[in-house]
DNA sequence: AACAGGTCCAACCGCCGCCAA
DNA sequence: ATTGGCGGCGGTTGGACCTGT
C-alpha cells in the first residue's frame, strides 16, 4: 500500500488545520503563501491556505446576509464593473470576492426567480451580464509607444464647487478635462493619488484607447455614479463604508475603476482595432 | 420517516499577469 | 528573450443543508 501520509489534503478544513492557520498568520503575517504550509505545519497547498484565511479566518470578513444598501450597491457596481469580484469586493468593506459571487450567482444569476432585490433591477442585472459577454476585447497596441504624451500633460487639481458645496477634481490634458465631484478633504492627499493612478490610466492607453473617448466615458461613468450613488448616500449618511468626516471615500472611488469598461459600455465597436 | 429536488457556500481548478533569475 | 514561481482572479463543483411532498 502506497503511504499518502505526505500527500496534500484536499476537502473541508478540520478546526484543528484552522487554528494551525490562523497561528501562523498571528506570528507571521499575511503573504508569503508558499512558506505558510511548513510554517503552520499544514499538508495543504498555498493556494489553499490563502483562500481559507481571505475567505473564512480572516477576523476582517463581515457575517450574516447582505444589508439592504449593500445590496443596492452591489448592482450598481456590477452594472459599472461587470463580473469583477475581487473590485466590487474592495467597496464592500468586510465581504470578500467569494461572499460577493455566491450572493451573486444565488440571487440574481440563477435560472428560477424568487431574487431580493426588485424584478427590474435582476432584469437588468441579467441584461447586463450576457451584454458583457457579447462584448469582443480588441487586441490594439497603437499607442504603446505613444502614452507618455497623455501623462506628460496630465495635471491634477482640487478646488471647491460652490455651488454644490463640494470639492471638485479635475484631470485635465491641453484639450479635456474630466471633472469629478468628491468628498475630498482640503488637506488631503488627492493629487499624488492621483498621480499613482496614472499607470493604470497610461496602461489603458496603451491598449489603444484614444484619450479623448476615455476622458469622455470617464466623465460620463462618474457624472452618473456621483448623481445616483455617492452624493445622495453622503448626504443621508447611509454610506456604510463611510465614517464621518473620513477620506474613505476618496481613497475608495475616485477614479479607480477600469477605464477600459467605461470606454466600451458607452462606445463598443469604437476601438481602435490593431 | 423517507425521498427528491432545490439552495447555498466553501473549496477547487485553471488561467493570467507580474517579476526575478 | 525565456522560464519558473508566485499571488490573485473568476468559473465551477461537491456536498451539506433545507424544503416540500
Amino acid at each position: 500500500m502506497m503511504d499518502r501520509s505526505f500527500a496534500v489534503r484536499k476537502g473541508a478544513w478540520t478546526e484543528e488545520e484552522d487554528f494551525l492557520l490562523r497561528r501562523c498568520i498571528e506570528k507571521y503575517g499575511e503573504g508569503k503563501w508558499s512558506h505558510v504550509p511548513l510554517r503552520a505545519g499544514l499538508r495543504r497547498c498555498r493556494k489553499s491556505c490563502r483562500l481559507r484565511w481571505l475567505n473564512y479566518l480572516s477576523p476582517t470578513i463581515k457575517r450574516g446576509d447582505f444589508t439592504q444598501d449593500e445590496v443596492d450597491l452591489l448592482l450598481k457596481l456590477h452594472k459599472l464593473l461587470g463580473n469583477r469580484w475581487s473590485l466590487i469586493a474592495g467597496r464592500l468593506p468586510g465581504r470578500t470576492a467569494n461572499d460577493i459571487k455566491n450572493f451573486w450567482n444565488t440571487r440574481f444569476n440563477r435560472k428560477n426567480s424568487g431574487a431580493t432585490a426588485t424584478e427590474g433591477e435582476e432584469i437588468e442585472a441579467r441584461n447586463h451580464v450576457s451584454k458583457r459577454n457579447e462584448v469582443i476585447r480588441p487586441q490594439p497596441w497603437t499607442f504603446s509607444k505613444n502614452s507618455k504624451w497623455l501623462l506628460g500633460n496630465l495635471s491634477f487639481s482640487t478646488s471647491p464647487e460652490p455651488s454644490a458645496n463640494i470639492n471638485t477634481t479635475r484631470l485635465c490634458n491641453s484639450k479635456e478635462m474630466l471633472c469629478m465631484p468628491s468628498p475630498v478633504l482640503p488637506n488631503s492627499t488627492e493629487g499624488s493619488r492621483l498621480e499613482q493612478e496614472s499607470d493604470s490610466f497610461d496602461k489603458e492607453l496603451e491598449k489603444g484607447i484614444s484619450a479623448g473617448s476615455i476622458f469622455e466615458c470617464a466623465e460620463d461613468m462618474i457624472r452618473s455614479l456621483w448623481d445616483e450613488d455617492l452624493q445622495p448616500m453622503i448626504q443621508t449618511g447611509n454610506d456604510p463604508s463611510l465614517e464621518e468626516g473620513s477620506t474613505v471615500w476618496d481613497e475608495e472611488f475616485c477614479l479607480d475603476f477600469d477605464f477600459w469598461d467605461a470606454h466600451r459600455t458607452n462606445h463598443d465597436g469604437n476601438y481602435l482595432q490593431a
